[in-house]
DNA sequence: GCTAGTTTCTTTACGTGTATAAAAATTCAC
DNA sequence: GTGAATTTTTATACACGTAAAGAAACTAGC
């Protein structure tokens, strides 16, 4: 019988610095001076350390920027009244979503992730992909109906979060002016005809109407609903 | 009368080496050795040039990835034929840019560009538009379909290689694989029912089935289709 | 107490994108 | 021709993420 009881302390020399430590200093500099200010230098000189030291507690920046997603999707993810009609909640639980994450634009670095696998997000998963069953999809079509609504969130924060940092840089909507002054109205009339209005109407936020239209196809055909 | 006829050559030092072929000798650098390789060192000694003379043909490495972007676009972009039926016109053309740009995934890292702007992109825009258009919707409203089905085709894409890209490095899966384990029957039922198939499930290509539901939603109790 | 094993931390170094400043090569005004 | 203006190219330098090697601080077995 090898080693009943004593717990023997752990081996090997004791750690300074831990991984909470870490992401919590990390999350504090974000937070004061945003993401940008976020190095690897900075995060250990500002937690009393070396940068390589940090390297034993997250495999990299990119783990390290994941880890402070679940921190501030577990802060910040309150669960919402959720309507009884299952397209509505559907709706509802993803709108949730986009609204924590979209208020918080630095995440973009890291929102391509897989899934939302944060253990506080799973509670929104779990009311899509239940609202899709009780709509009458069968469980597999259910995650692929949510994995959509998945693409669809994470595409909109991506690309109107780019949108916006170009902007600041300027120049590229000046090409974008450009190529729609440019165009044959023989050739692509329709796109001629919005052309005046093609930048104020993709300045809109219309998450919510694209939201529901992917739940509508998505329930539509089916028994309930 | 200033100057009338005499096109007068161009001010100040002469250029060795122009944009295209900056962007020429780039492509062919992903083309033979991966997107990895492009660093502008690599891309300047094999123009015969130094790094910061790129500088003055492109304006950082981001905007040399999207003319790259945008010259693939032109280069493998082919007009598919198109069915009457303005839905499943929409789809094709849709799907038509979902498979050229998934074909590249290196892409991804410019992807989150505002639209696809490239003008061989655009008459696919035109054609996604004016499908939503014959379906009903004002031109307004087609504007905002189109934007949706571009969220969800880079969210989807974005996503994939991001998932892709993190499975080579693993042990993301192996955390997935930990949480879904621990889940709680009682509190997320859904989830713990389909737990097993999670990854087999989201690793299926659904795109043209979520598209399918997007734009059958969009088009949803319009006059026409 | 000593040595071996184990973990954490530090040092040094490399390759990256690119800012800045100076040099080089040209045209234009006179 | 000479000097100013203008454009492109080069040289140097910085901050970044992180790989590699080894030093430091601890426990376990003897």
């Amino acid at each position: 019988m090898p080693q009943p009881s004593t717990p023997r302390k752990t081996l090997g020399r004791p750690p300074r610095i831990s991984r909470e430590e870490v992401v919590e200093t990390a999350r504090r500099i974000v937070a004061e001076e945003g993401v940008d200010r976020l190095t690897m230098r900075r995060l250990a000189t500002e937690i009393g350390s070396t940068p390589m030291a940090l390297y034993h507690h997250v495999r990299n920046k990119e783990e390290l920027l994941v880890l402070l997603l679940d921190d501030y999707a577990a802060r910040t993810l309150r669960r919402p009244e959720l309507p009884a009609h299952p397209r509505e909640r559907i709706v509802v639980a993803a709108a949730a979503i986009h609204e924590a994450l979209a208020a918080c634009p630095w995440i973009v670095e890291v929102l391509t992730a897989d899934d939302l696998m944060s253990t506080s997000a799973l509670w929104f998963v779990e009311q899509i992909v239940d609202g899709l069953v009780e709509c009458g999809l069968p469980p597999e079509r259910a995650v692929h109906g949510y994995r959509a609504i998945w693409y669809y969130t994470a595409g909109e924060i991506v690309v109107r979060a780019t949108a916006a940092r170009r902007r600041t840089d300027d120049d590229r909507a000046t090409y974008r002016e450009q190529v729609f002054a440019d165009l044959d109205p023989d050739e692509l009339p329709r796109l001629a005809q919005v052309a005046d209005s093609w930048a104020p109407l993709t300045a809109e936020d219309t998450y919510l109407d694209g939201l529901r239209a992917l739940v509508d196809g998505l329930a539509r055909g089916r028994l309930r609903c």
